[in-house]
DNA sequence: CTGAAAGCGCTTACAG
DNA sequence: CTGAAAGCGCTTACAG
């Protein structure tokens, strides 16, 4: 068993054992219709018994399909990334997709370089899976007329199939939560950091920290809004250059859980902690936020990296059907825990 | 910019521009031998001025070589494995390799699958690059004998290229920095869980483990060590089965930062703390154990990932070179923390 | 240093 | 329902 240098298997073998062309022989394999039932039988047990395999190379370039989807992540290290990545993954390979696995790393220049060439990426995959990638008008509009099947997570406005959740709303919740403890002085932990694309989801969580406070006749302090990223370190960051040179808000709002673990850590490193000196509340729930006793809104993270991909699949298997694209929006849940409390 | 259906350039018109054969042109673009210096300079203009690029699919029908690389790794999600992945794959786009990631998801069953057609997977990528993935003997001798190029990260005498740390001598250390806290009554945490295929580097770290008990004259008491798997879900659960089922011991060796932080749960879940109950060390430093105060010993981990990489890209290169396979071994660290205290 | 030819192993119209 | 033929766009010996 698992002999290297077996003289290949080809298509011709099939069609000599079975006693048919391989015109038939590759029809029977792929399941196409015009092969009888006869055929399709010998077909098979030939090819069973030859262990034969279509090879990639030459049903690619004769029949332009890949055998390949792309997954497309800001970064593969965030929690959040890795996840959905991981969920994703496994829908793939159980279609028989290949996943290949394009990380942006948190640079615009790597964007640009992919986007830049997607003629060579859709030589490369049938479809691409994007993961919160903020595209530019340009860049939307060349990827759907790239002839890629595209779906994606914590996207909006796109005319492909979309799952993600409300981050509006769920910013909106988390700040309603502050609100509600009494707190009216609040900041946000938010967004990209200098040099990084923009995030989609964080803008939108941007907003719907605004409409709360605007619905509390409430306005945004500039002053208490600082960009942190998605990572633990760009949340710490922020939260120094917040206490140092901003001003201690009576609650934060982070945009994801890591931010908010990266908070804490400054907190912790000033003598300080929440949710005495300050409450803070992320988004996300993280593994480790209940042990950190973090309040936070959960979001469903494999299952929106395991739908899309199916949306992706689907529309691999039929690119026939034109029905409409459509966007998929998934629950969150408020989970107050220790790192919130009452205003004193 | 960014058009669809152009009609695809190949390399024809690259021959035809250039008034020079197809087969001048191959060479001339793969900085073949033999073309002179005014036809390379011909084909690059002609070859820039239509924007050329060669077809993956038939040149990898015609040469064989795919222009992928698998990444295999036991589960994405796990901590170590993201960052190492997203390191190496910033190695392979960089030389031009597409990366596929291929998650054996702690399924046995995935893994068997996935050896069972390795002549399939040589016809996909060019190498493999393995992170800690458990290999039977069979399986390894398969592997290198598939013509692939294999390197790999945290495995032990392996035919191809590794890097890795010394895990034994990290669990002996972190096991030292115990007993040479006075504790002499030690669990582990570490190893797969069931129905999980094993963990290479968790097996050795028990056997460092057992080394630095016995150069004290000290045994392993089998009632204290429990398989964890490599999750924070899994060394809470471990952690419960050892308070519950076993007894508490003095100090605990986690098999990573992870499982560690998994301990932690457990026992604030039992109103418990470290080091106050039971002193803790970890391995690993992921990026949490310092908020938590966690002991641990640290290891470069994207680096890993990185050279790993570059040494398959080396190997894929220039293949023809029989130079040995080495085994590269990485330093750790012994950082104590708050979570390992002197035994009263 | 250069080119004509064969071939990689399939899929796809097109006849039958 | 089935098959002969062309072709996908390269690379690789082999002559020159």
């Amino acid at each position: 068993m698992l002999q290297a240098k077996t003289p290949r298997v080809t298509i011709q073998d099939v069609a000599a054992l079975s006693g048919l062309s391989i015109c038939t022989v590759s029809r029977a394999l792929r399941d196409l219709p015009n092969v009888s039932l006869e055929a399709r039988v010998k077909v098979g047990d030939a090819a069973a018994k030859l262990g034969y395999k279509a090879s990639p190379a030459a049903s690619r370039l004769a029949g332009g399909r890949t055998g390949c989807v792309a997954i497309i992540v800001p970064t593969a290290t965030a929690w959040f990334f890795a996840q959905a990545v991981e969920a994703a993954e496994e829908m793939f390979a159980d279609s028989g997709y290949d996943t290949v696995l394009i990380s942006l790393r948190n640079r615009p220049s790597v964007q640009h370089q992919l986007f830049a060439d997607l003629t060579g990426l859709a030589q490369r995959v049938d479809g691409v899976l994007l993961l919160n990638i903020a595209l530019s008008a340009a860049e939307l509009a060349a990827l759907a007329g790239s002839g890629l099947a595209v779906a994606s997570v914590g996207m909006h406005d796109v005319p492909w199939d979309n799952v993600g959740i409300d981050n509006e709303e769920a910013a909106r919740t988390a700040t309603e939560h502050l609100l509600g403890l009494g707190h009216w002085d609040l900041a946000m932990l938010c967004g990209s950091e200098a040099g990084e694309p923009s995030l989609v989801t964080a803008n939108e969580r941007l907003r719907g920290f605004e409409q709360a406070l605007s619905a509390h006749h409430l306005t945004v302090d500039p002053d208490l809004v600082l960009p942190a990223g998605s990572s633990i370190e760009g949340g710490r960051v922020a939260m120094i250059e917040l206490i140092e040179n901003r001003r201690m808000p009576s609650a934060i709002l982070a945009g994801c859980d890591e931010t908010a673990f990266g908070a804490l850590m400054a907190l912790r490193d000033l003598g300080l902690s929440a949710p005495k000196n300050v409450s803070i509340i992320g988004i996300d729930d993280h593994q480790m936020s209940w042990f950190l006793g973090l309040s936070t809104i959960s979001q469903p993270v494999a299952d929106q990296g395991a739908f899309a991909a199916s949306l992706l699949i689907e529309r691999l298997h039929r690119s026939g059907l034109p029905n409409p694209p459509a966007s998929h929006v998934l629950d969150t849940k408020l989970l107050p825990r220790k790192s919130t409390r009452r205003r004193r």
